[in-house]
DNA sequence: AAACGAGGTGACAGGCAGGTGACAGCTGTC
DNA sequence: GACAGCTGTCACCTGCCTGTCACCTCGTTT
């Protein structure tokens, strides 16, 4: 689940970043307009939260062109002001849900949750594959009935290989989806940690390389 | 067990609240409307006392956002007016139960602990994990037969632990439904419970760690 | 068969989430 | 008012994760 935060204050966006990864998302930040259309045009992500008024490209342009582009990312508008007049406005831009400022934090979280949730089917029970079980509420992992004990990160890559639902999934992709915005795109990091996961897995083998397409489960 | 109690006659509240803190539960209060809603945004309560007359945000209306958000929580309505007419009303809100002042002050207590109890699935008369067994009635804790004595908070954080039922729960989850409102979210008090908690416990160890994911009972 | 390049592995180090022990303030009790 | 137990805070410690690097393997190309 991959969240941008686009959001001109500095410790506000830090603030929400933060919490948002406890939550185990993957959550990137930009402090202006440019540099969220930027990010934008590179990643998808499934949930934006949008300030408003920001330095450079206002936030309503950003929402605009995401609409036009017929994105699947969903939009969070803040907003300063409370009017109703602006909640709507906001939803007529294309927003999906609008929270003025100031907010309740963990309002902000649950919003965003919500949203996370909506397109996708109901977030699955449980994830698997032969043997292989994964049960992402309880972050647990058996392998023919043994617990496994994963770290975050190759918990949140096996999930991700699960959910891709037997697509070889490419190195960057998963850079782009698991990692993020300081993930250094030239570095063996998606290499090892697969290696990692793989040898907790056991055999027989579960994760197959694709030459040149990248790792998928099963076969 | 949370409960908020929403009534802007400040004696009367804390009186209250008092009382419920005495059978171990855990309280805020709110002394008017929009700082009920505040608390009501950023935490999950399992009872809320709502007091029909406040000032600005009208319980009445609370009662209606909070059936409009589906939330879980249980509505226990004052009223200074005693009509069957008002009580008709106060349900038809979407109350569960409906208390006209002057209230006997135990009268309060026994229907907060009736609606506490009431949706969860009959009140596990024991709770338990391995040779662990917690008797949430009595409070009393024995491992493999031995009498443990935990202090309230400990009692506290093992019970929520026991009833997530193998999920990781998060020290910001703890800190909302068994600490109050006084809780700092930035400080290490949670740690150095559960640290306590696991020392009482024994061996060998029953309370796990899931890295950026929290706390969780076996596994 | 030599060169090449994609992918795999083992070792290592820094950072950070989480754990611990000591201490002090508070509250309720005698 | 003295005392004891409970809790929150602080400073410090520790061990695990994770990114990086050097090097290896193996299939493909020329």
């Amino acid at each position: 689940m991959k969240v941008l935060i686009a959001e001109d204050d500095d410790r506000l966006a830090r603030a929400v970043a933060a919490g948002l990864r406890r939550r185990h998302m993957v959550v990137d930040v930009a402090l202006n307009g440019d540099d969220a259309l930027d990010r934008l045009a590179a990643t998808a992500y499934d949930v934006v939260v949008l300030d408003r008024d920001m330095p450079g490209v206002h936030g309503d342009e950003i929402c605009r062109r995401l609409a036009a582009d017929r994105s699947a990312s969903r939009i969070l508008m803040l907003t300063a002001a409370r009017s109703v007049q602006d909640r709507v406005e906001g939803l007529g831009l294309g927003a999906d849900d609008y929270l003025p400022k100031p907010f309740d934090f963990s309002e902000l979280i649950a919003r965003v949750r919500a949203l996370a949730r909506r397109p996708g089917l109901p977030p699955p029970g449980r994830l698997g594959f032969g043997d292989l079980a994964v049960d992402p509420e309880r972050r647990a992992v058996t392998r023919a009935g043994r617990k496994l004990t994963l770290t975050p990160k190759e918990f949140a890559v096996l999930e991700y290989l699960l959910t891709a639902d037997g697509r070889p999934v490419p190195a960057e992709e998963l850079l782009l989806r698991v990692w993020d915005e300081a993930a250094d795109p030239f570095t063996t990091t998606v290499k090892t940690t697969v290696g990692r996961l793989r040898a907790k897995l056991g055999d027989p083998p579960v994760i197959e390389t694709v030459r040149e397409s990248g790792y998928r489960i099963g076969g």
